[in-house]
DNA sequence: TCTATTGATAACGAACAGACATCAGTAGGT
DNA sequence: ACCTACTGATGTCTGTTCGTTATCAATAGA
């Protein structure tokens, strides 16, 4: 089971294999020939096989000889392989990143990111991962994930991030809502509307910003259903079960019996950020992180 | 494009990989933990990366040590696939035989004699190339072909053979022959009749036997046309050209308006051989020789 | 605070890979 | 028939490398 060979007995076996002549391979693999002699014959000890029949003048391969070419060429060629990819891994060109994200990401630039991101860095794969933001940083410093895309903003020590995308609210409502008349629902006359919103558990990040908003036109959101994700609330509110807000890449969503208008009176917004864990920064990470600052220069977020 | 590595680095990095821990890689690898401390940084020396994060109580591998671990796992198990090939072959079990066959070997043993071989040993690839008798021992000489099955008897200096089948003679006619009305055609009532041969260029080792069974009923056969092969001749009985003397082993063919009847009055036989170079035996061709004298055992020839 | 365990380091001896010089056998030219 | 040139094998020496033992420094857990 242990090892009678290594990758220099290939690679020399496959010199002398391939010129059918000891001195040639010799110079080919810059040493001198003697030690190529020596080499092939404590192969074909350790193998317990004659590797090539050989006379002064000539020299041929036995089956077995032939038989071990083919092995060795493709045992060097893994090798090789092997340091071209270590190579690779370590100029950040090949690897794994696991990414967090939340509903907000997944509505919003995170797809067309990650098109890009693929097709420049193909051996990069990509593990995408629904987390909420408070789950996303749990992950993050258990390394469940390497970059989390969530709503900020982010104040956490030992994490840097940059902000992705920052969008203005909307106003979700029932497409027969009174309010869904207009072009722009000015926000103070959602005082008093029932509202729809996430499990606050879940959605905490994303509240606070709902409370803040409402808090400036004064009023404070009368809450009467909490939906487990997007989904459940877009349900809610087709349902007629309230009206809600949510930001701006809930357009892209198209749910029959929703009405989606601009807010007037704020230009509040809510960030969605990419974070990871400061300093740790593995090559694949880095590039990531670059690809990213690079892409944001051509898609620039309102911030 | 030099060898920064080898496959004893691999091994050791794997263990530690797997194990993550220097100590107990060490003990399965039945060394001591330094000379693995060691090995393991100069590899990442000779990758110029870090494999793997230490400290004196944790170890983890990095990205670019995943790949690694990967590509080194190939590696290991290619190398070792290297070797089983090369125990395999040096047994005989894996390799490459080239074997050359005429139409009488062909159209008798051969097929089942093959069919079973290679179910025996299927990593032995078989090459069958026809070649009259003639040609067969030229190829033998120059290592074309490492057996042939030829027709006999043999008495080459250098070869060694042996007798694969022994076939009676039989008589090739046209069905409206008046003789095919016989059961068994009755030898010397062939002398006078217009007979079809092969071309003595290639076919001389045969029509040697089929001149020598002539004589024995004290005729020489009137030869009116010569074919290229079995299938020419085949063709030139139909076409009513004339008959023709031929091995048992043609009624496998069937073709219509022939008539193939035994001989009467003679039990000359001619051998189909195989035979190879005396002494010059490699380990594939051992095993064929051996299973081939193991399945005459069973298949005896009439000899 | 103490102890056990971790990986890293230092120093040494044995094994090994490479160099050089040389031998022995053979093909091919004269 | 001989000589020359070239082949692979062998012997010897040297520097490097691999594995060993002894030891250190750091940290988690009692």
């Amino acid at each position: 089971m242990a090892a009678p060979c290594d990758l220099r007995q290939m690679r020399y076996f496959v010199a002398v294999a391939e010129t059918l002549n000891f001195r040639r391979a010799a110079e080919r693999l810059n040493i001198a020939q003697p030690a190529l002699s020596r080499t092939v014959r404590q192969l074909e000890e350790a193998l317990g096989t004659r590797l090539m029949e050989r006379t002064n003048r000539w020299v041929e391969l036995t089956e077995a000889g032939q038989v071990f070419l083919d092995g060795s060429r493709r045992t060097l060629a893994s090798a090789e392989r092997a340091l071209a990819d270590v190579r690779k891994a370590s100029a950040g060109e090949k690897g794994h990143l696991a990414i967090g994200y939340t509903d907000f990401a997944i509505s919003g630039a995170l797809p067309r990111l990650m098109q890009e991101f693929r097709s420049h860095y193909p051996e990069i794969t990509i593990e995408l991962v629904h987390m909420v933001t408070s789950v996303q940083l749990e992950a993050l410093s258990r390394d469940e994930i390497q970059v989390g895309m969530m709503t900020g903003p982010l104040s956490e020590p030992g994490l840097d991030h940059v902000t992705v995308q920052n969008e203005r609210l909307v106003a979700i409502l029932p497409d027969d809502h009174p309010l869904a008349r207009l072009d722009a629902v000015p926000l103070e006359r959602l005082a008093g509307e029932p509202f729809v919103t996430g499990q606050p558990a879940f959605w905490r990040h994303y509240l606070n910003h709902m409370l803040a908003v409402c808090q400036t036109a004064g009023f404070q959101p009368r809450i009467v259903q909490e939906a487990y994700n997007s989904e459940g609330i877009f349900g809610l509110v087709a349902a007629k079960m309230g009206v809600t807000l949510l930001v701006e890449g809930a357009r892209n969503y198209h749910r029959q019996g929703l009405a989606i208008r601009p807010l007037e009176g704020t230009d509040y917004a809510v960030p969605t950020v990419a974070a990871w864990i400061e300093g740790e920064i593995s090559p694949t990470l880095g590039r990531f992180i670059a690809f990213l600052g690079a892409w944001l220069e051509t898609h620039a977020p309102d911030r």
